[in-house]
DNA sequence: TTGTGGTGT
C-alpha cells in the first residue's frame, strides 16, 4: 500500500479523524459538503487508511461517466499509483479496473447492474454513493436498495455525500427519525457570492385576455421573451460594469440561447466573446468554453453547466431562474418538456458557480420574494418518471413489490400502477403483475421495455438484425448534428438519409454510411472530417455502435437468429409498432395544421424539423411523444391499421352495433367497432355476429330470415308457410282488419320451440334440418288454423270475390286495408277497352262482404227523425243483407233505390234519395277503378268513374271497335269472355 | 413550425 497523504489546503482533510471515527462506530454516514470540499477525491483515501478495501471493494459511484474516469484518475494520482492497478473505474463501454484493485470507481448505473449478478454486493466492503442530492433514478434506487441490504451485510460500511441542505433526509432515511445516522458537515472552499434580484421588467402594455383556457396569445409570448432578453442583457450590462471576469447565464433551451446571443451581440462591443452552451453543441463548439482567452467570455448555457460541466473562470452569474424539466403525466402517458421556475436547491447550485476562482456575483431575474416561495428541492426524479423500468428491475431482482420498498420519497399508486398497465400492454407481467416468461426476457436488455419488447418482436420477425440498429440507435443521443448556425446545410446533409415513409429507416442509412466510411477510411483524422462535413457526431455515432455490440453480445449469448435476408418494411415496422402501441396516430383532418388524434384522446403533431411533416400519412406511429410547446411526435414512421390489429389485439377493445340478418351470407351481422385506449381503428365492419352473441343472433334469425322470409332455402316449410301466411295476410285487406293473422311474436315462439339454441345462421340451419326432417317431414309446417284468430272466420271468397264480371268479361277485384290510401278498400282493373262497358251502378254494391258496413254506414247518415225507425242500426243492415241474399238480389239495380224500397217495406217510412249524406261515408266505401292497358299497365285510377270514362271514353271505343273487328269475321270472337254484341247490347242497356 | 441533463443488465 503506498504512503497515503492528503492535501491540507481541501477542507475535508482537516476533518479525516472525524469521518474515520464515524465511519468505525456507524454502518452508514453522511458526509455533506459543497463543491470544493474535497471529499470526492480524499473519502475513498480515508477509507483505505481505515484498512477498507482489503476484504472488498471500496466502491465509489458517480452520476456521469465522465467524473467516475476523472476522479479515478486523480485518486491513481494522488496515490503515486497508474490508473487501474488499485484505482480504476468501472463505466458501460469500459473497465479500467485490475484484479487486485481496491477502489473502483463507476457510475451509480453500474452498481445498480451488478446487483443482478452480486444482490449481496459481495464484492464491496465499502460503498460511497457520491452525489445523492442529484437524485437520479439510478440513486434513489441504489439508497433504497442498500437501506434493505444493510441488515445482511453487517460489515458493510456505507457513506452518502450530499449538499448540506438534505443532508438531514438522508440521514433519517438510513436511520430513523427519532434517531438519524451522523452527518459531517464539511464546508466548502467556496468564495463569497452577492445575490442580487433584479426581476425582468415587464411591458407596461396590459395582457389583453385573462381566459385561462385560451393560449397565450403570440404577441404576448413574443414580448415576454424580448422582455427576457432585455433582463439578460440589462444585468450582463451591469456585471460587467463591476469589473473584469467571465459571466455565466443559464438560460431554459436552445432558442433561449440563440436569441440572447443575439442581443447580446447587437449590444456588446465586438471583442466580447459569447458562447453558447448546451448537451447537444457539438464537441468543437463546447470545447471553446473551455479555452481561455483575453475577452471577456459570456457563456449562455442551460443546465448542463450546472452539474455536468464546471465552466472555468466565471466570476459572475445570470440566472433567468428557468429550466425546461421532463415530466411524465400519468394521465396521458406521454413526457412533458416545459419550461418551469427551478427549485432552491438549483438556484443555489447556479449561483455557487461563480464562487469558485474568487468573490462573485449573481444576478437572479426574479423577485427575492420568488425565490423564497420556491420549492426547496427539485422534484426526485422517481416522482417525474414513468415506472415501468424500474418496476421491471425490481421484479426482475425479486426485490420486495415497489409498493414497499424503502425508496426515500415513495412513488404515488397511482405511478406505480401506471408502470404496471405499461409493463401489461408489452406483456412483460400478466394480470397479477406477475413477470412473464417475456418479461424475464426483456429485463436482461439494457433498454427501456418498449424498445426491449421491439427486440422480441423482431426476433419473431424475422428483422432483427435491422432492429438491433434502430433499437440501439433508439436508447442513445440522436448522432445527427444540427449547430444553430449550419441548420440548412445540416438539413441538406441529412437529407440523403431520408425515407419517404420512415424516420427509423434513416438510422439504417447512416449506419450503412458510417459503416462504409470506416471501411473506407484513410485515417481517423480523415473519418472525422467525414462526419463532420456530414454532420453527424462521431462521439454519438460511436455510443450508438457501442450499444449495438452491447445487444449483439446478447443475442449471440440467448443465440437469437439473426436474419440474413433484409427484412421488409412491414416486418421492421410490425415489430417497432409492438413497443409503440401507446404512440399511433390518426390524422383525422385534412387541413395542414389538423395534426394528429392519438391514445387516450390526446392530438399530437410531428415535430416541425422531422422529413415526415408533410408527407406522413393517416396513420403513423411515433418514437417518441413529448409535450413542450405542444404535443410533438418524434422519429415517425407511415403505418397500416391493419397493423395495430394484429400487433394490438390484446389492447383492443371491440364494440358492436347494428345487429341485422344479411340474406347472402345468411348469418347476422353487427358493426364491428374497435378502439385501442379510445381511438377508433375501425368501425362500421360486418362482421358474423352469431359466435358472439348467441342468443341475439338466433333471434334475429328467427324473426328476420324465418318469419320476415328474408331467406334463400329449399326447405319445403319455409315456401308452405310463407304461402300461408300471405294467404292469410290478403284475407285481412279484404276483412278490413290487421287482426285475422297472428302475431309474428306467435310465429316466432313456434320456430324458436323447435329449432335448437345452438343455431345461430343459415349454415347451421340447413344441416340441422336436414337432418331433423328426415324423420319428420312436417317439422316446422304451420297449421292454418293456429295462424288465425277464430273471429276471421267470416272471410270467404264468396263475401270477397278475386273477380267480377261484367259482361261477360273477367275483372279483377284487389282488397287493400290502409285508410287514407288511394288503394284503401277495393279496387276493381278494368280494361281499357271495357271501360265504357263498367257499371257505375253495379258498383256501388261493392262485393257482399263490404256491403253490410255501407248500409249501416248509409243509415246512419240519414237524419235522426229518419233513422230512429231503423234502430239498431247495425242490426238493420244485417237483416238488410239476409233479405237481399234470400232473394238472391245483390248487385241488381240501384243500391239506394233497393234500400229506400226496403225500408218502405219494412217501416213504412217515405225516404228520398236525397236523405242520404253519401258524403259522410269514407273513401273506401266506393269502388276504386284502375284503368289498364292490354298489358296490364295502369293508366290510371279514381273512385269517379264517370270522370275516368270521359277521359278514356274515347279510346276505349276505338279500341273496343279495333277488337270487334279484327275478331268478328275470323271467327275467333269468342277469344276470352268477350262476346261484341252482347256488350254492346249491355253498353247500351247501363247507359 | 422546433427538446434540459444524465445513466445501464
Amino acid at each position: 500500500m503506498p504512503e497515503i497523504t492528503f492535501p491540507e489546503d481541501l477542507p475535508v482533510s482537516g476533518r479525516r479523524e472525524e469521518i474515520a471515527k464515524a465511519l468505525t462506530e456507524n454502518q452508514v454516514i453522511i458526509v455533506s459538503g459543497e463543491t470544493g470540499s474535497g471529499k470526492t477525491t480524499q473519502l475513498p483515501k480515508i477509507c483505505l487508511q481505515l484498512g477498507r478495501g482489503e476484504k472488498g471493494l471500496i466502491g465509489h459511484t458517480q452520476p456521469r461517466r465522465i467524473a467516475a474516469s476523472s476522479t479515478a484518475k486523480r485518486i491513481a494520482h494522488e496515490l503515486g499509483t497508474p490508473l487501474g492497478e488499485h484505482v480504476g473505474y468501472k463505466v458501460r463501454f469500459n473497465d479500467t479496473l485490475s484484479k487486485g484493485a481496491w477502489v473502483k470507481l463507476m457510475t451509480d448505473g453500474i452498481l445498480l447492474a451488478e446487483t443482478q449478478t452480486d444482490p449481496l454486493l459481495k464484492a464491496y466492503d465499502t460503498i460511497v454513493i457520491d452525489e445523492a442530492h442529484e437524485r437520479s433514478l439510478n440513486i434513489d434506487f441504489l439508497l433504497g436498495y442498500l437501506k434493505q441490504l444493510l441488515p445482511r451485510r453487517p460489515d458493510l460500511k456505507v457513506i452518502i455525500t450530499s449538499a448540506t441542505i438534505d443532508a438531514d433526509r438522508f440521514a433519517r432515511h438510513f436511520g430513523t427519525n427519532e434517531k438519524p445516522v451522523p452527518v459531517i458537515e464539511v464546508s466548502g472552499r467556496l468564495y463569497k457570492v452577492e445575490v442580487r434580484y433584479r426581476p425582468i421588467e415587464r411591458d407596461a402594455v396590459a395582457i389583453p385576455t385573462a381566459d385561462p383556457n385560451k393560449p397565450v396569445p403570440k404577441a404576448v409570448a413574443a414580448r415576454e421573451k424580448r422582455d427576457l432578453m432585455d433582463g439578460v442583457v440589462d444585468a450582463v450590462d451591469e456585471l460587467c460594469r463591476i469589473g473584469s471576469g467571465d459571466v455565466l447565464v443559464f438560460l431554459p433551451g436552445e432558442r433561449e440561447i440563440r436569441d440572447a446571443a443575439e442581443s447580446l451581440r447587437k449590444h456588446h462591443p465586438p471583442h466580447v466573446e459569447i458562447l453558447p452552451l448546451f448537451a447537444r453543441l457539438s464537441v468543437e463548439e463546447q470545447d471553446r468554453v473551455f479555452r481561455t482567452t483575453n475577452a471577456r467570455r459570456i457563456v449562455l448555457a442551460t443546465n448542463v453547466a450546472e452539474t455536468s460541466l464546471t465552466v472555468p473562470g466565471i466570476r459572475y452569474v445570470v440566472d433567468a431562474g428557468l429550466a425546461r424539466v421532463k415530466r411524465y403525466s400519468y394521465r396521458n402517458k406521454v413526457e412533458q418538456l416545459q419550461i418551469e421556475a427551478v427549485a432552491q436547491s438549483a438556484a443555489n447550485q447556479r449561483a455557487g458557480r461563480c464562487g469558485r476562482v474568487a468573490d462573485g456575483v449573481c444576478i437572479r431575474l426574479y423577485e427575492e420574494d420568488d425565490f423564497n416561495k420556491r420549492p426547496k428541492f427539485t422534484d426526485p426524479e422517481i416522482l417525474r418518471s414513468s415506472l415501468a423500468a424500474v418496476i421491471l428491475r425490481m421484479k426482475s431482482l425479486h426485490l420486495t413489490d415497489v409498493e414497499s420498498f424503502p425508496f426515500i420519497e415513495p412513488p404515488t399508486p397511482r405511478a406505480i400502477a401506471d408502470g404496471y398497465q405499461l409493463l401489461q400492454e408489452v406483456g412483460a407481467v400478466d394480470d397479477n403483475n406477475e413477470l412473464t416468461p417475456l418479461g424475464r426476457k426483456l429485463a436482461r436488455l439494457p433498454l427501456d421495455p418498449r424498445v426491449g419488447r421491439m427486440i422480441l418482436a423482431a426476433l419473431d420477425n424475422a428483422c432483427l438484425t435491422e432492429m438491433l440498429i434502430v433499437a440501439s440507435a433508439l436508447s442513445v443521443q440522436d448522432p445527427r448534428d444540427r449547430p444553430m448556425e449550419h441548420q440548412q446545410a445540416a438539413d441538406e446533409a441529412h437529407k440523403k438519409f431520408a425515407d419517404d415513409k420512415s424516420e427509423f429507416l434513416s438510422f439504417l442509412k447512416i449506419w450503412t454510411w458510417f459503416e462504409q466510411a470506416i471501411e473506407h477510411k484513410k485515417s481517423n483524422r480523415q473519418l472525422m472530417d467525414n462526419c463532420r462535413a456530414n454532420f453527424l457526431s462521431q462521439l454519438r455515432l460511436r455510443e450508438w455502435r457501442d450499444v449495438h455490440s452491447q445487444l449483439l453480445t446478447i443475442v449471440r449469448e440467448q443465440g437469437w437468429r439473426l436474419n440474413e435476408a433484409p427484412a421488409t418494411y412491414e416486418q421492421l415496422h410490425t415489430a417497432l409498432l409492438t413497443g409503440l402501441l401507446g404512440n399511433i396516430g390518426f390524422k383525422d383532418g385534412e387541413e395542414p395544421g389538423a395534426g394528429y388524434l392519438g391514445a387516450r384522446g390526446i392530438r399530437f403533431h410531428i415535430w416541425p424539423g422531422s422529413y415526415l411533416v408533410k408527407k406522413a400519412g393517416k396513420w403513423i406511429m411515433a418514437a417518441e411523444l413529448v409535450e413542450t410547446t405542444r404535443l410533438y411526435a418524434r422519429c415517425v414512421a407511415q403505418i397500416q391499421p391493419e397493423w395495430i390489429e394484429k400487433v394490438g389485439a390484446h389492447l383492443l377493445k371491440k364494440s358492436y352495433g347494428e345487429p341485422r340478418w344479411e340474406k347472402r351470407p345468411a348469418q347476422v351481422t353487427a358493426a364491428e367497432k374497435a378502439t385501442l385506449h379510445g381511438l377508433i381503428i375501425y368501425s362500421q365492419r360486418r362482421i358474423h355476429y352469431g359466435p358472439l352473441n348467441p342468443r341475439e343472433a338466433r333471434e334475429i334469425f328467427i324473426r328476420d330470415a324465418l318469419v320476415g322470409g328474408d331467406y334463400d332455402t329449399r326447405a319445403p316449410f319455409f315456401a308452405h308457410n310463407r304461402k300461408l301466411v300471405k294467404d292469410i295476410e290478403t284475407l285481412e285487406h279484404k276483412s278490413r282488419r290487421l287482426d285475422v293473422l297472428v302475431d309474428d311474436q306467435l310465429i316466432e315462439a313456434f320456430y324458436d320451440q323447435h329449432i335448437p339454441q345452438d343455431i345461430i345462421n343459415g349454415a347451421g340451419f340447413e344441416k340441422w334440418y336436414k337432418e331433423a326432417s328426415r324423420d319428420n317431414p312436417k317439422l316446422l309446417y304451420l297449421v292454418r288454423e293456429e295462424l288465425m284468430r277464430h273471429e276471421a272466420a267470416g272471410v270467404t271468397t264468396d263475401m270477397f270475390p278475386k273477380a267480377m264480371s261484367v259482361t261477360g268479361i273477367e275483372m279483377q277485384l284487389t282488397y287493400h286495408f290502409e285508410p287514407g290510401s288511394v288503394r284503401d278498400g277495393v279496387t276493381l282493373a278494368v280494361p281499357l277497352f271495357a271501360l265504357n262497358q263498367v257499371s257505375a251502378e253495379r258498383a256501388e254494391w261493392l262485393v257482399p262482404g263490404m256491403l253490410k258496413e255501407k248500409v249501416h254506414l248509409l243509415l246512419k247518415s240519414l237524419p235522426q227523425k229518419l233513422r230512429r225507425h231503423m234502430v239498431p242500426l247495425p242490426d238493420y243492415a244485417g237483416k238488410f243483407m239476409d233479405r237481399i241474399h234470400a232473394k238472391m238480389a245483390f248487385g241488381r239495380g240501384n243500391l239506394i233505390d233497393v234500400l229506400i224500397a226496403d225500408i218502405r217495406e219494412q217501416t213504412g217510412i217515405h225516404v228520398l234519395t236525397a236523405d242520404f249524406k253519401m258524403e259522410t261515408l269514407p273513401a273506401h266505401h266506393f269502388m276504386n277503378f284502375k284503368v289498364i292497358d292490354e298489358h296490364g299497365r295502369q293508366l290510371d285510377m279514381g273512385r269517379n268513374l264517370a270522370a275516368l270514362q270521359a277521359e278514356f271514353g274515347r279510346q276505349a271505343r276505338a279500341q273496343f271497335q279495333k277488337m270487334a273487328e279484327g275478331t268478328a269475321p275470323t271467327g275467333e270472337g269468342a277469344s276470352g269472355a268477350l262476346s261484341v254484341p252482347a256488350a254492346v247490347a249491355l253498353q247500351a242497356g247501363a247507359a
